[in-house]
DNA sequence: CTGAAAGCGCTTACAG
DNA sequence: CTGAAAGCGCTTACAG
């Protein structure tokens, strides 16, 4: 059992007969030394229960293990499916992340991006809150901490980027529901003021004008991007009797609450109109109707932002990244060909 | 725009005209101090864009905001929710939590530990992962930081414990299944050597045991507790036609898994297999059938451990909480009276 | 409140 | 490799 005192690297020393440098080389795989001085310091420090003190560590060197990750909103499987694989990879590599959910509060980013900083962070994960300015990470661009945006873009940001191609996956769901004979549509677009809002919204009605249809005949409300507030704007939606055939939301969560709405209010009719989602969650293909989306893979981001940011923390400079996934369309039984007799 | 360079305490003291003593007590908020001298030094903070180095406060005063969280498995929703209301809390008391997936591994659950202290932090929420011991704890121990475990107990371990009354909840489940007319059982179990498996399992058990089934009748299968290992055993138990007519399964994901193999083996008769679960996830009310499950509550349990916690830190002692909160049952369609054509 | 100084536990030159 | 020492940026006594 290893004593309670605290055991330094002094102590460390002492047992294995060897200078407290020498015990700081061993730790850190610096410097040249002998396989067999190596070897008698991992004893020692075994048997002495030894624990580095990271935070002595990086006072002194001004390294840090620690990377700060801040998204939007742990809760929503698409960020914690993020966030479990992003921690799989910086942990392969010796980092831990502190993690917090932004929300959708401006000032709270400021603030966990200084406590961030505080608790010296070797480098910044984070999903922007909409309306976010650039001069909100200066204090990170100034300190040089390797900082990567992801899914929500930040206009003039000398920060890397990594993300969907979410124009792209909003015209792949436009062109499917083109194709399947609708001609009446309503979207439920995401937050307003976040690029992904934007572009997938853009990206599905041009889609649509594209094929003759303008985007004032679709009807377009924004929402919370949360199961509730995708439910809730279905309800309005459907309430208003506009007679639209299919349905854009703009991410799955948000399509999974509309599907709720439309069991509901439209009954054994809920079939009647097609639904779209974005996201590709788990749950989304055992949905019922599994759900027509687009797949954006949370796993497949969490493992790139990772790898990046390993790579931005080993020394890796140059030109900010700006990375958009292209996304592919998931076609399941949530959308369905147009019949007449529906309307 | 703030300077570049470095700004200490002593840069602050400087700029308004105060010794870097009454800094740290303004920054801290101890001693008295006027409240004009505290403007000042709050002014000078935000001119010199000053950032506190929690690293240096920690060497020097033994004190930290960190707080280690380690669940088993932040892609499951249960632990995403519970991690998401435990930050909150955490958040709100000035705590950031460094946070990991243990999985399934003993020997990850050391390192983290170890990692945690090596970060200095000021406690540790955990879910023990299968089969740990106490001794593995005894590092958090001697250091006497809060140690809370979640869910999963640890025999002989002294630390705080917050989770589910499992065997209620296991027996609500049992009686309900019984009360409705079933007397051929099935269940999926969960991990071997959790405390959570067993208890749920006896629970279960003990109310078909009331009604006159004994254990042996009950077909009974352990699992990896993720969807996927709830698909793959209940595939297995259908496969079989063991002729059951209720299936209680370990948790939700779990059940939801089952209930895909239940739709594709069973097809049209998805609805002949009496199916209830364990958690009441977000998803399970809206699943088709919605979910019969029991309330367990991630988010009231990441309040309750983050409460627990922030009493901890500010010291308040005595004997490790052990508390078990009681769930309640939640019908929904997957579960109906037994009808004899089914069998 | 001030002011000067010690010290937390590391890492890092530096001379040998 | 060793050994002795400085210093990272705080907090904390301590004398005034």
């Amino acid at each position: 059992m290893p004593n309670s005192k605290k055991i330094t690297v002094a102590d460390i020393a002492r047992q294995a007969g060897v200078s407290v440098a020498t015990v700081s080389n061993a730790i850190n795989n610096t410097g040249r030394m002998s396989e067999q001085t190596r070897e008698r310091v991992q004893t020692a420090m075994k048997e002495l229960g030894f624990v580095r003190n990271y935070s002595a560590a990086k006072l002194r060197s001004g390294r840090s293990h620690l990377v700060g990750v801040l998204v939007q909103d742990l809760s929503n499987p698409l960020y914690s499916e993020f966030a479990s694989a992003l921690e799989a990879e910086l942990s392969a590599h010796g980092y831990m992340p502190i993690l917090a959910n932004i929300g959708e509060d401006l000032e709270r980013q400021d603030q966990l991006l200084g406590e961030l900083i505080g608790h010296g962070v070797a480098g910044v994960v984070v999903t922007p809150v909409a309306r976010s300015v650039a001069t909100q990470f200066d204090a990170i661009v100034q300190r040089q901490l390797p900082c990567i945006t992801m899914m929500r873009e930040v206009e003039g940001l000398a920060a890397d980027f990594i993300g969907i191609d979410d124009f792209h996956g909003g015209y792949l769901v436009g062109e499917h529901l083109v194709q399947l004979g609708h001609h009446r549509f309503a979207m439920i677009a995401g937050l307003e003021g976040t690029t992904t809002a934007r572009l997938r919204g853009a990206g599905f009605l041009a889609a649509l004008s594209e094929a003759g249809i303008p985007a004032e005949q679709v009807v377009s409300l924004h929402s919370e991007p949360t199961r509730e507030g995708g439910e809730l704007t279905a309800r309005k939606l459907l309430q208003q009797d506009l007679g639209f055939s299919a349905l854009f939301c703009h991410n799955d969560i948000m399509a999974i609450g509309a599907s709720v709405a439309l069991r509901d209010i439209a009954g054994i009719g809920a079939r009647k109109i097609a639904l779209a989602g974005f996201d590709n969650l788990e749950v989304s293909a055992m949905w019922q109707p599994s759900l027509t989306t687009v797949e954006t893979s949370a796993q497949a981001l969490g493992k790139d932002v990772g790898a990046l940011l390993i790579a931005r923390l080993n020394g890796e400079t140059g030109v900010p990244v700006r990375r958009r996934r292209k996304p592919k369309l998931v076609v399941r039984d949530s959308t369905f060909a147009l019949r007449e007799e529906t309307l």
